[in-house]
DNA sequence: TGCTATTAGTTAAAAATGTAACTAACAAGC
DNA sequence: GCTTGTTAGTTACATTTTTAACTAATAGCA
């Protein structure tokens, strides 16, 4: 018989990826289905919502997204109008992504829905335990 | 002004996603360079070589993957002669699946540098922080 | 100026994933 | 037996992601 007695459960990063799964399923229905968004359109989103405007470059480097996933994302929201890109005068390399009205208004919805779900598993642990979780995951994820 | 006060760290599921995804950067690469197996496939090996032959039915069960992935997996790994298939002779839609010698010798050395790898993040948090944290990542997993 | 290197972003092709329809085997009721 | 329903697994097609190649703009410097 194999005898590792090492549990896949026990390995980090098998479960942070079963937590991370299994945490935003619910959240992740919720924009998906009221607004058809992608995840990364939702990041976008999210980014330029509550951080305000910046570059697509901006977005990847925050956002720890490939150039390639924002570039489609940014032009996802902006076929629906809820970004508008302009060129920086002085180097037309540069686009800096805006929200609209519209794309705000989706921004304050789901950063209210995003806030309540956060708060409603918050609610599942014990204030020690909330502080060391994202204490240690802060740690883990680089921020 | 937007003025949500609610910082994209704070949000739990992105909080988990990027802990998830950059703690599992490193040990992914190198199983994919080592072996060229892709992360389904990983786990596959994993399950049967911790746990023992099981249907496909019954890992898509306890890794929570859907059964085109396991059956796409399978057949990768069949292929390579890392796993082989048999029938159940009172029931044919079951199919048997165990590692082969080299299978199970593939495991070994993930199985070994999987904990090498979980050691080691290990030590860069306190007893009390090991025990919260995976306390809490268990609850959120569902597990 | 003219040459090369770098940077922001896009596009194209390949690989992986998700969704749905499908096959084959079995089960239950009649 | 025969029908209907369910189950394990596969296949096909559409969507998404990844990787790499590409364009256009700028920077550095001889």
């Amino acid at each position: 018989m194999q005898a590792p007695d090492f549990d896949l459960v026990d390995f980090l990063p098998y479960l942070l990826n079963q937590a991370a799964e299994q945490t935003s399923i619910g959240f992740q229905a919720s924009y998906k289905a009221r607004y058809g968004l992608l995840r990364t359109e939702w990041r976008v989103i999210f980014h330029l919502g509550r951080y305000g405007e910046m570059t697509a470059k901006d977005i990847c480097a925050r956002a720890r997204l490939h150039k390639t996933k924002v570039s489609r994302a940014v032009k996802a929201l902006e076929t629906r109008r809820y970004l508008t890109r302009s060129e920086l005068p002085h180097d037309r390399r540069n686009e800096i992504l805006r929200l609209t009205r519209l794309g705000q208004s989706v921004f304050a919805e789901l950063n209210l829905s995003a806030r309540h779900f956060d708060e409603t598993v918050a609610k599942t642990f014990t204030a020690e335990e909330n502080r060391i979780l994202r204490h240690c995951l802060r740690k883990l994820a680089g921020f």
